[in-house]
DNA sequence: ATATCGTATTGACATGGATCAAAGCGACAA
DNA sequence: TTGTCGCTTTGATCCATGTCAATACGATAT
C-alpha cells in the first residue's frame, strides 16, 4: 500500500505539514529559500544571509496546483519563473496536427518557465503530474536583483546553461539511442534525481504514464511497456505499475555504453 | 591541407587593439557590434551609443578559424562566449562508445559557448565548417557589464532562452517526425536563417556533409540522400551536391504538417 | 589525361519499433 | 458485489529506416 516514494531521510523537509502551524514568519521566510532551494536549484547557493533575505522577499507568493492542472500554457504571457517546492511536472509541446511531445519532467528544486523569456510568451505547457506547489519568481524583479547580487546573477546563468546541456543530452538520446538504451537512461536519470532529493535511488514511484514516458523518449507506449518487461525478465528491475525498483543499476548502465557498432 | 587536430592559432586583428586613438575608431566600433551583431544576435539591440561603446570594449579581441578547426572542445575550461562574425559552425557531442551527434549548426550573428556556463567547462565541441571569425566575449566581463546595463542583461537572457526553445523544437523533430519531415524542416530552417542574413531564401550552399545533416536529424546519411533525391523527383528542390535550390517552399511546408496520424 | 580521396547516390535486404488488436489489471463508484 | 474507466501488457503483423555494398561524382594532384 504505502509507496516508498517518501523521502528516506532528511534533516528538514520543506513541505513538513506542521510548519504552517508555526507562528513565526521568520520560519516561513527561511523555508522559502534556504530550505526549499535544493541542491540543483542553486539560485540561492552561496548567498549571504542578507542577500538571501532579499531573494525571499522577491519570492513571496506561491501557487498550489492539483494534479493535471496547468501552471502555464503555450502563448501565455511570460511574467515569472517558477521554482518547484513540492510535486512533479511535465512540459510539453502540441503541434497543430495533433502530435505532441513531452520535453521534460521536473521535480522539486527545479525551475520552470525559462522558455518564455525570449519571446515574452511561453513556448510550451507546464502541467502538474501530482498535486504540487511552486514559488513564483517575478522575472523583472529577478533581473533587477541579479543586477545587484552578482552571485544570484551567476547562479541564474548556471541554471539556464545546465538546462541547455540537459537538452543536448536529450537530443543525443533521441538521435542515437535505441529503445532499451533510452529507457535505461531515463530510469538512471530519474534514480539519480530522486537520490539528489534524498529519496531512494533504487525504488521510486513514476508519476507519469507509459505514454508520457514514450513521448519524452520518442517511443510508443507499447515499446516502453515491452522494454520494462524485458528489463524485468533480465532481472534488472522490478515493475509494478508505476512502482519501479532497480535491482541491477550497473546492468542498466552497461546497456547504455555497450551497444552494437 | 592541414588537418583538424592542430592546436588552434590566434590571430590578432590589426585594427582594433587601441581604438582610443583615432577617428577611425568610430568606424571600427560600428563594425564591431552595430554591423556584426545581426538581427538574431541581439546582444546589442536597443543599446545606447554609450552602452554600445562599452560592449565594444568588452568584445575587443577576435579569432579566426580555418575550416575544420575547433573553437573549443568538450572539457575545455569555459571563459568566454563567441559571437560568430563570419563563417559557419557545428556543435557536436562524442560519446565514449564512438557515437556522436551534431547538436546544432551556427551561422553569423549567433552565439556559441553558453553550454559552458553551468559547469565552467564546455560540454560539446564547436567546429568551423568553413573559414570563420568570431568575436571573443569574456564571460565574467559580460556578466559585469550586464549588471550595469539592464538592456544588455535582458538581451543575453533572451538569447539563452531562445536557445532553449530552439532545442525544444529539435526534440520535437527528433521525437515525432519522419525522415522526410525532418529534412523538410531542416531545409526550411536553413532557408529562413539565410534569409534573415540577407541571402537568398531559395538558393544556398550547405556547408555540411550528408552525414552531418543526418547526425543532426537523427538519420543515416543514406536516408538523407534518398530524401533529397525524392524531393528532387517531386519537384520540390534541386540538388547539386551541396548546392540547394528550393523550388516549392510551400510544398516543403506541407510535408511538415500533413503526415499520417 | 589519369589516379586518388572524400563524398554522394542508389539498390537489395534486414530489422527495430510502429501499428493494430485483444486481454488484463487496479482504482473507484454505485 | 458489479461495472466502468484509464492504464498496461502482450501478441501478430507491417513498414520506415538502418545496414551493407556497389558505383558515381567532383576536386585535387600528378
Amino acid at each position: 500500500m504505502d509507496q516508498s516514494d517518501k523521502p528516506t531521510e532528511r534533516e528538514s523537509e520543506p513541505e513538513l505539514p506542521n510548519k504552517s502551524a508555526l507562528p513565526i514568519s521568520l520560519v516561513t521566510i527561511k523555508a522559502a529559500c534556504s530550505q526549499c532551494s535544493l541542491h540543483e536549484l542553486c539560485l540561492s547557493e552561496g548567498l549571504s544571509k542578507e542577500e538571501l533575505h532579499k531573494l525571499d522577499n522577491l519570492v513571496g507568493s506561491r501557487r498550489k496546483l492539483k494534479r493535471q492542472q496547468s501552471l502555464y500554457r503555450v502563448g501565455d504571457p511570460f511574467e515569472a519563473l517558477y521554482a518547484i517546492r513540492t510535486g512533479f511536472f511535465k512540459t510539453d509541446i502540441l503541434l497543430e496536427d495533433g502530435r505532441d511531445q513531452v520535453t521534460g519532467f521536473q521535480m522539486a528544486g527545479e525551475i520552470l518557465g525559462m522558455d518564455g523569456i525570449g519571446t515574452e510568451a511561453h513556448s510550451c505547457n507546464a502541467v502538474a503530474l501530482e498535486d504540487s506547489e511552486v514559488c513564483i519568481i517575478p522575472f523583472a524583479q529577478l533581473e533587477h536583483l541579479s543586477r545587484e547580487i552578482q552571485t544570484l546573477q551567476h547562479n541564474f546563468h548556471k541554471v539556464m546553461s545546465r538546462e541547455l546541456v540537459r537538452d543536448q543530452g536529450l537530443m543525443m538520446l533521441l538521435g542515437t539511442m535505441r529503445a532499451e538504451e533510452r529507457l535505461a537512461a531515463f530510469l538512471l536519470n530519474m534514480s539519480q534525481r530522486f537520490t539528489t532529493r534524498g529519496y531512494s535511488a533504487a525504488e521510486f514511484h513514476l508519476r507519469m504514464t507509459r505514454e508520457e514516458i514514450g513521448s519524452y523518449l520518442g517511443l510508443k507506449l507499447e515499446t516502453v511497456s515491452r522494454a520494462f518487461s524485458r528489463f524485468q525478465e533480465e532481472g534488472l528491475i522490478t515493475v509494478q505499475q508505476k512502482h519501479i525498483r532497480i535491482i541491477d543499476g550497473d546492468g542498466l548502465k552497461r546497456l547504455l555504453n555497450h551497444q552494437p557498432r
